[in-house]
DNA sequence: GTCAATCATCTTGTATACAAAAAGAAACGC
DNA sequence: GCGTTTCTTTTTGTATACAAGATGATTGAC
């Protein structure tokens, strides 16, 4: 995909990226310069350069004289978020039901059958890989090149909350019929009807995610 | 509101910022570390940073071993800026409408009279600021947060743009019957309807330089 | 004369060194 | 004993030095 050496930083910005998204670091932690340094066998102007990375997506917070923080966002933040997604999806789609190629279409379809299959199977992994490649579909088809940045932006941000929020019971079967109403509003091109789709299909995983978290807080108390 | 003494990485950026906002560079301008360096007063070190923070922003582009270059819009993906500018808003305009306290309805009816008084005056400052006054006061009130961040993000890098667009002839006096439809959508509580008010009063700026621009370049060549 | 290869130069990326600010510890006064 | 103040230590921010890749010129082959 890309035959060019990422700079060291990059990669160090990934790596710190997976760490954090795989819970190695608790909220508030301070990511400290000179450890990391070492411990990824650089100095610190690269890693200082992962940092401002880091800040940019918001998975850590830079306070200057102070140093950096990660930043795990809490139950209500995170709510937030997936209603802003739901708001991008929703216009994804409404540009989408429009502009969207009968290509376009026939691959939604068959990501589509690939996730039913998956639900079959219980696999969870495949699912979510499908279920990905379902939504960069319709974010591309916007037809909007600044929208589908956006989305996918947010989208990867979520990533690691999503895939928790899946292992509720049942809610696979029922995204896979979101997903369906999805398509054939797109088939028949009707834009309010695949905004709203889109826009249910997500927030739900937001509100379901929201109790789950807000359920295991209220249970530890 | 900040007794905080900045870094100087920051301040660099910011102005920086402000150079390319104004026109100080072309697209594809490439940015001469130690030139600038120079200029400032600094080593290449903090000029790194503010570079990083630009690229966050979307204002220049890193292109590793290469540089870093201006980006500056054209007028495709302005159109597209503009219209995710139109759905953030027209989202924060449906939470609102559920959200909206009665002072904050105040406050915009208040922005909104001091528009009108602008538009008589044909004072385009005091427009200009009045309106964005209306346009953050809808953004809080979306009680989201997250959204609120990211709209106010987006506004801010549109703001050179919008300007130039309020100049065409009776876009002040259309845009105030905007805004006081957006305001009695509001006050009915009708969220799908202050949704579409917003969004069409958002899409219809990015159409409007859309055509601006276009015609610009036609007229060129 | 054109194209290719090599070499010189310039630019970016990283390491180290230094300065200044914040955090923490110890001494002092009450 | 508690709070305050000073001093030490740690940590961030910036400057400089060095390494490696990219650009452009020069040379040479055909």
């Amino acid at each position: 995909m890309s035959g060019m050496e990422p700079r060291r930083a990059d990669s160090i910005a990934q790596e710190l990226e997976e760490l954090i998204f795989s819970g190695g670091f608790a909220d508030g932690d301070r990511l400290d310069e000179v450890r990391l340094a070492e411990q990824f066998g650089v100095s610190r102007t690269p890693l200082r350069e992962a940092f401002q990375r880091l800040a940019q997506t918001g998975l850590v917070e830079q306070i200057p004289r102070r140093g950096v923080f990660v930043r795990q966002p809490g139950a209500v933040e995170l709510l937030e978020m997936f209603e802003v997604m739901a708001e991008l999806e929703a216009a994804c789609g409404r540009y989408a039901a429009r502009r969207i190629s009968d290509s376009a279409l026939d691959d939604l379809r068959e990501a589509n059958a690939r996730c039913k299959a998956a639900v079959e199977r219980a696999d969870l992994d495949a699912y979510y890989l499908e279920n990905e490649r379902f939504h960069k579909i319709i974010y591309a088809q916007s037809g909007n090149g600044f929208l589908e940045t956006e989305a996918n932006r947010l989208h990867k941000r979520l990533k690691p909350f999503r895939r928790q929020q899946l292992r509720l019971r049942g809610r696979m079967r029922q995204s896979m019929s979101e997903h369906e109403t999805v398509v054939q509003m797109l088939t028949e091109g009707d834009a309010e009807g695949a905004a709203r789709a889109l826009r249910d299909h997500v927030a739900v995983q937001g509100e379901k995610f929201h109790h789950l978290v807000a359920g295991l807080k209220t249970a530890a108390s």
